[in-house]
DNA sequence: GCGACAG
DNA sequence: ATCTTGTCGC
């Protein structure tokens, strides 16, 4: 866990921090298929003082059927935190109000997963830092955006077949891509976090959806954490 | 100035 | 994100 800067920034100074560490962002192919994942997501208290966070590790044991997943998991552990909410959510800067609980979640762990699916955008984001680029830094790990809608960018709409999924662009960068995880339902925006291709976020986000719209790592992050409220 | 806007 | 249960449909 690499700690590459402060977080109690004015929002000036957060913007600039994301505007360095963007050009840190490895888009490299995976090296190795990953076996150990894990997910991340949060959650507010009723009266938003408090931020939660749930890492929830799983590790593949197979493949439905065929071959190109979905992934049949293990529950391997559940890692949670909570802190005073410091942070106010702005489109754009969600990191700054977030990523401190998951930060302190993941440190819990007792091991760290191949790659981390995380609620949120990756590069699909103005600076092209979204949460899960801004983590992947810190986690010095392999990360995915898989977020439940757009931030930024154009997009057709995706076939209704599950496997599905379009390019999301910005001017005539494709920043993420636009999936089908389940016939017939809403699709998830996927980008690059960190240490991976667009390719592999495809791949990855469809081989762990499962009969569910939100694939297994997220879905069950979500769960872990909105107990914890 | 107006509209958009992850969670 | 959160306030909130049942209900219609595949």
């Amino acid at each position: 866990m690499r700690a590459l800067h402060e977080w109690n920034l004015s929002y000036a100074e957060a913007r600039q921090v994301q505007v360095e560490l963007a050009g840190r962002v490895e888009f490299v192919p995976l090296e190795k298929e990953p076996q150990v994942i894990a997910g991340l997501d949060c959650a507010f208290s009723g009266d938003g003082k408090r931020t939660f966070a749930a890492a929830v590790v799983l590790r593949v044991i197979g493949w439905h059927y065929g071959q190109p997943g979905p992934f049949d998991f293990e529950h391997v552990e559940t890692a949670t935190a909570q802190q005073e909410t410091r942070f106010p959510y702005i489109p754009g800067l969600l990191s700054f109000r977030e990523a401190p609980v998951c930060l302190e979640a993941v440190a819990k762990l007792g091991r760290q997963p191949d790659l981390f699916m995380i609620d949120g955008q990756g590069v699909a984001h103005p600076r092209r830092l979204g949460l899960a680029s801004h983590l992947g830094l810190f986690f010095d790990k392999p990360t995915i955006g898989c977020a439940k809608s757009r931030l930024i960018g154009k997009y057709a709409e995706p076939g209704v077949e599950k496997g599905a999924w379009s390019p999301l662009r910005d001017g005539e960068e494709t920043i993420g891509a636009v999936v089908r995880t389940r016939s017939r339902v809403k699709p998830v925006f996927v980008s690059v976090g960190h240490q991976c291709t667009l390719e592999d976020a495809i791949r990855i986000t469809l081989a762990c959806a499962t009969r569910y719209r939100i694939p297994e790592p997220t879905r069950l992050a979500h769960q872990a954490v909105s107990r914890l409220r």
